[in-house]
DNA sequence: CGAATTTGACCAGCGC
DNA sequence: GCGCTGGTCAAATTCG
């Protein structure tokens, strides 16, 4: 697993909010400001690479370099790299949140490191480009943790 | 009856 | 080159 969750700290029944401190997101939006400001205004990835903003850095992740593409980095681990990725990790019994997009599960799978299942979803309006994963925490089964990659091109409706 | 889910099959990348 | 792993497809099925 990754070293930087977002735990929401307005969050209902955030009654403790363990990891908060692990990396402060907040400043930048909360769980409820997401739900009006582009998702795009916050990248995520949760394997290796830093947490940035926009294209900026805001925080290493570990290994310290690595936002930058690898050195020779002309087409192929370009278009790797340049995935958006936001992650979302909420305490939450159930794991259909509500978001204002409309998404069609596509696939489930069951994943090495965790005992649950990781469920597929991608926005269900024509063009947009978006998907989404779901997952539990491994250790903390009481959180979930919601990937968003990519970036929605229209409304969301709800 | 059309749309969304389910679930196993399929596929591609990577490490050994 | 093979097998493991994560991600996607798609046919069957369930749902609204």
């Amino acid at each position: 697993m990754s070293n930087a969750y977002f735990v929401p700290q307005d969050s209902p029944e955030s009654d403790h909010a363990e990891q908060h401190t692990n990396f402060e997101l907040s400043d930048y939006f909360t769980f409820n400001d997401w739900f009006e400001e582009e998702p795009s205004s916050v990248i995520f990835e949760s394997v290796r690479n830093p947490v940035y903003r926009a294209n900026q850095v805001i925080e290493s992740g570990g290994t310290g370099n690595s936002l930058e593409v690898p050195s020779n980095s002309n087409s192929d681990s370009e278009k790797k790299y340049i995935k958006e990725r936001v992650a979302f990790k909420t305490k939450s019994e159930i794991e259909i949140l509500d978001d204002g997009y409309k998404w069609r599960k596509y696939g489930k799978k069951v994943v090495k490191n965790s005992p649950n299942p990781r469920n597929y979803y991608k926005c269900s309006v024509e063009g947009c480009p978006v998907k989404k994963r779901v997952e539990r925490d491994r250790d903390d089964p009481r959180y979930v943790i919601t990937t968003y990659e990519g970036v929605h091109n229209h409304q969301s409706i709800s």
